[in-house]
Formats: structure tokens, C-alpha cells, sequence
DNA sequence: TGGGCATATTTGTATTGACAAATAGATCCA
DNA sequence: TGGATCTATTTGTCAATACAAATATGCCCA
């Protein structure tokens, strides 16, 4: 019945099974001792342990060992619903540590065309982590236009809302955001500062912040780890039809611009 | 300077900038070959072509080779904006094929929530993958309450979208939808539909769709597989303030609840 | 008591070797 | 010509081993 299964995935079965029901930060037995029990190699077992710790269940640490992750959190993205709005409301306790705080003359050209930057602008650059019990849990890369950056003080913004930060500093409220959200394999820098190796998949969001009148004061990427978060786009109730539902709809015209691919 | 990073990771990166520069359905050398030219073990390389598969840079075939992969589809997430109609403005062709169509009289616990079933009603179900140049990315477990799941021709929805499908049997218009998306693992039946081993990372994405009055009409969950798609969720510009915004905002009473954890 | 150091433990990286399973291609036979 | 079979190729799974790097522990000494 199991004898088409690899070994290292039944194993996995198993191992998710008995984690399930220890409490986070439960030190594991020995990668010797866990493949001695299962009757496998090291190397066998510890793809099975891959497989959970990519899927969030267990974090090992060299010379320390392997324990039971604590459950993901629980992200909610509404419009202009900031991190800590919603884990504040969720009752989640975080820290938020600046990395750093200066200006900056090299700026990413989407960054600059969300800022309405001239060409050899410079701006703001704010990055930081969140942690959530001690665990860095996503990264920001936040970017102002150079007047406002100019008057914000870093150390507000790791004990309040940036957004409110902002607000108050110019005066106005953010009434407008644009915001995407993709899965994408992590650069360098991003995978250094959320402490994976590069290539790792996170989840980056890109967004700018805007005034009433339109004026974009803030723009940036934001980037959770997948492996200790989730994610919930939550449309609200009713008001669904966002998208212009009574458009023309497309009948059977497909194949016409179906080419370009392959 | 290079010192400290381990050879796979240097090795995946050296790929994965060749890589780029070649056309999709290439086929690489096998690991072998690569292994020897890059100077490591044949386990080493293969730990390397992990990192680019898990990127979905490249797709792996047993006694055929390693081959470059596509560019990933793009999924833009907007309320009430369907798959069939996504892809179709993008002009993208794809396939749909229907796995099963049924009744069932076992359905899950929160698919009854949402459907409002009684305790001991059955329920329509549909399953369905789709397809884009013969490679999986999605994968739907629709339920539908059973005086319109009887009326439903599973053949329609193979050629057409599956929510005009619905709108024209009930005819009314949909015009509201609750929408979750998460990343976790998948479950056995998911990978094996999807084409993943079980606990591979995905997309899962949990519905209700509504007519005017507030009656659902169909729920379920849609599976997407991260190595082959991406996601854009599009807040549109302007109409930002989806949530109250002007609610009374958190200031310092956070801890009075933030119990719970740890 | 407190700090520093050697040592043991544990996970990370890497090698060599072997066989299984799936595919593709060639061969052989009817 | 058509179909089945055998063979070579290629990736998938698994073992046993070795050393490196980070951490924890206990010991020694001031």
C-alpha cells in the first residue's frame, strides 16, 4: 500500500503528525537519533525535515537543534490596513527594528515613477524588520520624497504607525494606496535582512501611499517571509464589484490574441 | 570574498544567471555533466537545481532531463474577475479539464458554513484543473447547492466561464464574493492533482460567490501552484478606503489584549 | 563568584557509491 | 509497416561517511 512513497515524504507524513501535537519551541530529538528510530540514513531523514521546514513546521538551528515552530501568523490585507493596525487588533504582540535611516541618491526607477521623482532625485530611505516572539517575520524598504523625509525621526516610527507617523507630519490624511502583491524568489539583500537563503520565495508587496489630492508621499516594497505567515485578502462584503462587472465579457474571441506564447 | 557562501547556493546562482539567457523547453545538460563541470558532487548539484525547481526556474523530468521552464503566468486577483477572464485579456490560451462532477454527500464542515446547507445536505461538486502550455497551475474544488448543481452540463464548463456558466442557469448576476487567499501546504489530494508532493507549498484561494440578495451560489477552494504562477492582488487607485478608514484607531490599548500567545 | 577556555553536541555542507524508475531510441519479429 | 521488446540514458531515492561551523556545557583559574 505505502510502497510507492519515498521514504523521506512518509517520514514527513509522520514527523507533521507528531509535531502537530507538541507546543511551539518543543526541542525535537537528534537528526541521529529521529533517523535511527525511522530505521533511514541522515541524508534521508533530513529531506523529510526539509519538506517541514520549508512548509513553516519546525526551525533548527545549528549546534542548538530543531524545534516546533510557533503557527504562522495571520496577515490581513485590506486597503490601507497597516501591519500594525491588524496585528494590534489581532492581539499580537511585535517588534519593529530599524536598519537603517538615510537618504538616498540611487533609487530603483519604479520607486522613483510611484514617487514622481525627477531623474536625478534623491529620497528617504527607511528599512526595517518586524519580529514577532523573536522572529523576523517580513522587511520593509520605505522611501519618501526628500522633503518629507527630511523631518521624519526613525526612532518614532519603531513604537508607532508609520502611516500615522506620516499623517501627522504633513498634516493630511492617506487616503489612497496602490498596492500589489506577488510571490517572487528573494534578491540578495532582502534574503539577508529576512535570514534566508537567497532565492527562498517570500511574499512581496508593492505599494505607494497617496494623498487626497493625489500627491504620492510614500512608496516601497514589503516583504513576508511565507514560511511563518499568512495571508489573507479579505473583499469586503457587498461591495465586490470593484472591477467593472457590466464591462463587455469576453465571449469566444480568445484564440485571436492567444499567440506570443510558445 | 565568495569564502563563505556554500557551493550550491553559488552553484544556483551561476545557473540561474545562464539560465535566464536561454529560451524556455531548452534542456540543460544532464547533472553529470553539469556536476563535472562545475567541479562538485552530483548530490551537491542536485541540491542546487532544488533551489532553482522550487523557484519554478526549471522543471525536471525522470529518464528525460532537466528543462528550462516558462515564464510564470500572471494571476491579477480583483473582485469578481475570473480566471477564464484574466487570462483571456492577457491572451493567454488555456485548458480546462474536468477531473470529476458529482454529487457528494460528504462535504466539509466550512463549505456547508458558507453554502448555508443543512447538517445533513449533499452538495454539487465540481473538480477541475487548468492548464497553460500543458503544464497544470491550478487546481478548483467547486460546491454548488443541489437545485442548481442538477442543472449544471460539467461540459459547458470546459469551454466557457464557469461563473457565466452559473449566471445564466440562475438567471441572476453575481455581484458579491468572499475571498481568502493563504499559502500552505498542500494536502495528499491537492499535490497529487497539482502535480506536487504533499506539503509542496500552494496557493489556496477559499470562496463564496453571492447573488444580489446575499444567496450563495457557489463556494470552494482554488489551488495554485507558486512555481508556475504569480499573484497581483490590484487595490484600484482612488477608492482606497475599503476599510473604515475614519474608525477609531488603536493607540496604546494594545496589550489589554494581547494575551494568548506564548 | 565570574570570566575565559576547552570540549562535546548538533546541524550544515559535501563526497562517493549504488540501485530504482521513467523515458527515449533502436532493434527485432511478425 | 506495425508492434512489441530490449537497451541506454537520465533523474529519483537512499546509504555510509567525513569534516565544518555554531552552540551549549562544564571545567579551570583568578
Amino acid at each position: 500500500m505505502t510502497g510507492k512513497v519515498p521514504q523521506y515524504q512518509a517520514v514527513a507524513e509522520a514527523l507533521r503528525r507528531e509535531i502537530s501535537e507538541l507546543a511551539p519551541n518543543t526541542l525535537l530529538p537528534t537528526e541521529q537519533q529521529l533517523a535511527r528510530r525511522f530505521g533511514i540514513s541522515r541524508v534521508t531523514l533530513r529531506e523529510a525535515l526539509d519538506l517541514l521546514e520549508r512548509g513553516g513546521l519546525i526551525s533548527r538551528f545549528r549546534g542548538r537543534g530543531t524545534v516546533v515552530s510557533p503557527p504562522k501568523i495571520t496577515r490581513r490585507f485590506s486597503p490601507l490596513y497597516s501591519f500594525e493596525r491588524d496585528l494590534t487588533e489581532q492581539g499580537v504582540a511585535f517588534e519593529t527594528r530599524v536598519l537603517a535611516y538615510q537618504p538616498k541618491s540611487i533609487v530603483p526607477d519604479f520607486i522613483r515613477a510611484r514617487l514622481r521623482l525627477p531623474g536625478d532625485g534623491s529620497a528617504g530611505f527607511l528599512s526595517l524588520v518586524r519580529l514577532v516572539d523573536d522572529r523576523i517575520v517580513c522587511h520593509d524598504r520605505r522611501h519618501y520624497p526628500m522633503a518629507i523625509a527630511a523631518r521624519i525621526e526613525p526612532h518614532l516610527i519603531e513604537h508607532r504607525d508609520a502611516s500615522q507617523v506620516l499623517e501627522d507630519l504633513v498634516g493630511k490624511r492617506i487616503t489612497a494606496v496602490d498596492w500589489e502583491s506577488e510571490i517572487v524568489p528573494s534578491s540578495m539583500d532582502v534574503a539577508a535582512a529576512l535570514g534566508l537563503s537567497p532565492g527562498g520565495l517570500i511574499l512581496a508587496n508593492t505599494f505607494t501611499y497617496l494623498l487626497e489630492d493625489g500627491t504620492p508621499v510614500e512608496a516601497g516594497v514589503i516583504s513576508y517571509r511565507i514560511d511563518r505567515c499568512k495571508f489573507k485578502y479579505e473583499v469586503p462584503f457587498g461591495q465586490a464589484a470593484g472591477a467593472d462587472n457590466d464591462a463587455e465579457r469576453p465571449q469566444s474571441g480568445a484564440s485571436e490574441r492567444a499567440a506570443g506564447r510558445k
